[in-house]
DNA sequence: TACTTATTGAAAATGATTTTCAATAGCGAA
DNA sequence: TTCGCTATTGAAAATCATTTTCAATAAGTA
């Protein structure tokens, strides 16, 4: 299982690698949808029952911070994660099913200085993220 | 006061215009911050000292179904809202200070056509936000 | 001016998230 | 392998944001 990767990172980090956050872990690792905190406790409760709601929550939030999971904005809210992706990614979501994609290569560069130029301001960061429909779903 | 634009719309809407709307209306239109329900009870609380926050709550709620508001993102949270602009424009944040600019003239039809191609996605929508320093904070 | 009814604020209800706490279980050291 | 320290656990309670309920009030039209 390819979540493993996420379970050394959490024991590289001084975290212990329990039956509740192998359940999450594998869940959230698996996982092409964003999935919110209750969504998670559902599933993962098919692999370890007697898990809790708060230690999901606490998971989620150990695995945002090594940045192995980031937080999803939707017009419906903002309390689904999903996979952080490797290096600089952004994601382009399905409205229809929730399906998710990963994708590179946005040069914005020309766009950020042309912004900066206008207002003054120096640009840091970006978030891009677009939406549509699946190839299942269009 | 440019306020009066959106009460306008509240009362070509159907809705009426009170002394409550008036003071969170005043409020929100005037900021070049996004404002969280609790901040923007709190600034308006001042013009109109008997506000309650529910309807500060309502308010907000009918600014956003005219789109004469929008939601804000950010790493801290998504309950602060921020004048819509007008037309298609993006948020540019400061970092440091909280100051929102507005900008447009993204074009991202070279980019998505490309992740249109790569991914199988019909592309619909994006969100573009960026994050910096104003001119006064850099 | 009068009347209809949308709007109000307070209080209660809800829903999500966080904290508290005593019992348990990981895992490094011996 | 066993031991012991302490991070982690789940349940219950606490907190925080948001929504609903409701009777009193006031906007705006007739």
């Amino acid at each position: 299982m390819v979540a493993d990767t996420w379970l050394e990172q959490l024991h590289d980090n001084g975290y212990r690698v329990t039956a509740a956050r192998r359940a999450v872990v594998d869940t959230v690792h698996s996982s092409t949808h964003a999935l919110t905190p209750i969504e998670v406790y559902d599933q993962a409760r098919k692999k370890y029952r007697v898990l809790g709601l708060v230690t999901v929550y606490r998971t989620l939030e150990k695995l945002e911070e090594l940045h192995l999971i980031q937080r999803v904005h939707q017009p419906q809210g903002c309390q689904a994660f999903i996979s952080a992706g490797i290096g600089h990614q952004h994601l382009l979501l399905c409205k229809n099913c929730g399906d998710v994609a990963f994708f590179e290569g946005d040069d914005l560069d020309a766009l950020t200085a042309s912004i900066a130029k206008k207002t003054g301001y120096q640009i840091q960061e970006h978030w891009l993220q677009l939406f549509g429909l699946c190839g299942k779903c269009k």
